[in-house]
DNA sequence: AATGGAATCAACCGCGTGGCT
DNA sequence: TAGCCACGCGGTTGATTCCAT
């Protein structure tokens, strides 16, 4: 018995995406949009199967992400969404639009929890624990509601439009947000392309390698889904000429989107540290207000 | 320079949920 | 109302990279 697997195995790749890969994802999505993710595999002839598809979307080319070091800002945030939401990494990825989930999972597997584990270590009453025996029905009660409320608020546009819905590109991004959401994802395959140059400039041969600046359409025309990609090409020298002011654009990363109150609070660092008992009294009065 | 362990992160897996018929 | 389907989510895995010896 149990669950039938999402797809067909048989014929199915697995493993690490190619930039070809990337390339006719993004085409097809450009021109269809995110969405229907079950005929993906069949309209552009990728052997993934549709959930492969979504995945490295949301998680890998979907425009607006920002990839690279966690800044303390984001850090600080993550820890105390933690500590608020638990283990929800897609109601915490909602606080931080350019990360996702997946990012910060990981990154709170591999770095924040040891960095805790150390404080707590030190410590010997966790605000963590405290967190635990609050009890994780007011957590999940929290989330719901602001999810609610951001889609309320969407709705009735009287507030900042909802980041996780709709995974719009805050607009103090600037370039990002006047461009097509499709310019964004150039840039992540830019970079990934650049990376991948890199790479594999030693271990392939000049004869073979299809994937220089130069010759980069003629590449993509010996693969099997030609014609998928045409827009790609059109936008190509712009992708690659964004990867050094998508590099810059991490390092410049501060400034942030409007805070809401919950925002505004999580990162006054010294009043969370200081009333870490009030944090679920504020949030549900927040709460009340709403209601 | 070689090697082995640790760290990192992209991707997979299985389950839950909501929409549709 | 029940069943099916597609999607989203969180946990986990495994390949790759980094680093110390």
């Amino acid at each position: 018995m149990g669950r039938p697997p999402c797809c067909d195995k048989i014929g199915v790749k697995k493993g690490p995406w190619t930039p070809e890969e990337d390339i006719v994802l993004v085409s097809y999505i450009q021109q269809h949009g995110p969405g229907n993710w079950r005929a993906v595999p069949t309209n552009t002839g990728l052997l993934r199967c549709s959930k492969s598809c979504r995945l490295r979307w949301t998680n890998y080319l979907r425009p607006g992400i920002r990839r690279g070091n966690f800044t303390e800002q984001e850090e600080k945030m993550i820890i105390h969404l933690q500590a608020l939401l638990g283990n929800r990494w897609a109601a915490i990825a909602s606080y931080l639009p350019e990360r996702t989930d997946n990012d910060i999972k990981n990154y709170w597997n591999t770095h924040l929890k040891k960095k805790l584990g150390k404080i707590e270590g030190g410590k010997g009453d966790s605000s963590e624990s405290k967190w635990i025996s609050k009890g994780q029905w007011e957590r999940r009660l929290q989330t719901d509601i602001h999810t609610a409320k951001q889609a309320l608020c969407e709705a009735l546009s009287i507030d900042k439009p909802a980041v996780e819905s709709n995974k719009t590109i805050p607009t103090q991004r600037g370039e990002e947000a006047q461009t097509t959401t499709y310019a964004s994802s150039t840039q992540n395959i830019a970079r990934l392309l650049k990376k991948w140059m890199n790479k594999s400039s030693e271990a392939v041969s000049s004869d073979s390698s299809s994937f220089t600046n130069n010759n980069f359409s003629a590449g993509l025309s010996s693969s099997p889904s030609e014609g998928t990609f045409h827009s790609f090409n059109s936008s190509n020298s712009e992708a690659s000429a964004s990867v050094e002011m998508e590099m810059d654009r991490e390092v410049k990363f501060e400034t942030q989107m409007p805070l809401t109150f919950l925002e505004k609070w999580l990162l006054d660092d010294a009043a969370a540290q200081g009333q870490d008992g009030d944090l679920l009294d504020m949030a549900l009065g927040e709460t009340a207000d709403l209601f």
